[in-house]
DNA sequence: TATATCCTATTGTAGTAAGAATTCGTTTTT
DNA sequence: AAAAACGAATTCTTACTACAATAGGATATA
């Protein structure tokens, strides 16, 4: 019975797939290892089998597990991970991750992001042009210190992936979404920092309203370059003083 | 009783989730809509509910459905899904891809895969150096005609996604291999294409090996290329002699 | 219009039978 | 006598049935 400590209530399978994804994502249980049988860990955790089989296929549908009669359940390598699952990433923060993970992270941000405003920038149509001027106005106006600075950041950027008319980058938009969530609760968004941004936002906007590919792809990289800036010094704090 | 009729044994949740997981990707269920409720689907499909419900939680987990007390379970709108989740992939694959799909793989393809040869030739080790080596060697001696052709193939670009050491490029090659696969079968691999891409893929190795980041970009891009080309002259004589 | 009750579909639990793969013991062959 | 091959037992997952609980919407009543 080590439940009802974390999170929301949610589901009972819900909750123990967070619980069992956090343990493996965070390394309690490494690739290769077999993890307890199902009656026994059930009886760990506190719920029925039934529950625990419908968490377990969650966990698989996601790469994390590999069930085989007789053999037990064990832990899949890394490489089947699906890290552009958004549950998969949001675990991946809760759980301290290493420096090399956001390391990654912005390798691959620097990798879409730009590519999906030049993107956005050949392939948008005029209404999802007007949507990201809209989402634009909306961070101007945001008052600081409100939840508002955090989701129109959130919607503008959502808007560009939508204007790739691209349903890879679309799919990709749940995946910012946590990853930009897990960022932001790192460094917890100093107003001069936000307030520093939307000139290169509105640039973005610009070149992808106006067609200009190139322009649009190298004006996400420098918002992208700040950001990891920003990022950088946070957890230099972060690292200094520990919780 | 519909069941039996498709792919390979495996397990039961797993054919009614591969079952349901193509209905919704074709689109005979469409986002938004409510389907039928736990036990008449059971019983349409044949199968307990229990393995509905597991099904269910495979696809709820990679975006497919949600489900709510009362309300039922309903499709989740397409920004939700997961494109880069193996199994949908391969799901849409099965169902006749519209041509805008196979131009939106190729629009990320050119993104990513370039950009992964890049990091490679500066971040790989000099193990990976050599894997990567051996998988160029692999696709030399292949015998054309042999299911080597492809799968030495296969290898030598997951070996580029490994040697970038990026977690997120690394669990790409899944997403990629299942992607590889059903262009594949497509395409179904002219002898002659093959001998053709080999150099392209010298010249990537080549390039890795020595730590030309720019050059690598580039020559994966041509590679991209030729590929996207020879896709466009298949699918070409797929619209005239459909089946 | 607002509140309360009822209804229905999903959620969660329990018990059980069956299937599958590994391991170990036995038998057979060299 | 030793090695290999076959087979049975063990143990874990898989799958099904049946039942209790919960939650949300809809309807009816005040």
């Amino acid at each position: 019975m080590a439940n009802q400590l974390k999170s929301r209530p949610q589901s009972i399978h819900g909750w123990v797939a967070e619980e069992l994804g956090t343990r493996i994502v965070s390394g309690i249980y490494s690739p290769g290892e077999y993890i307890p049988n199902e009656t026994t860990i059930g009886e760990e955790l506190g719920v029925s089998r039934t529950a625990l089989r419908e968490a377990f296929k969650i966990l698989t549908s996601k790469g994390l597990l590999e069930s085989r009669p007789k053999l037990g359940t064990r832990i899949r390598p890394r490489k089947h991970w699906n890290m552009f699952d958004s549950e998969i990433l949001s675990w991946c923060f809760e759980s301290k991750p290493s420096p090399q993970f956001f390391i990654s992270l912005f390798e691959i941000r620097e990798i879409f992001e730009p590519a999906a405003a030049e993107l956005a920038a050949r392939n948008r149509s005029e209404e999802q042009s007007r949507v990201l001027g809209a989402a634009y106005d909306a961070m101007e106006k945001a008052e600081i210190g409100t939840d508002a600075v955090f989701s129109s950041d959130l919607e503008f950027h959502m808007a560009v992936l939508d204007a790739t008319n691209n349903e890879f980058m679309i799919s990709l938009g749940m995946t910012i979404q946590t990853a930009l969530m897990g960022l932001f609760r790192l460094s917890s968004a100093i107003a001069e920092e936000y307030v520093d941004s939307l000139p290169g936002h509105k640039a973005v906007y610009q070149a992808i309203a106006s067609g200009d590919a190139a322009k649009a792809k190298i004006e996400m990289f420098q918002l992208l370059a700040k950001s990891k800036e920003n990022l950088e010094y946070a957890l230099k704090n972060l690292a200094k003083q520990p919780e």
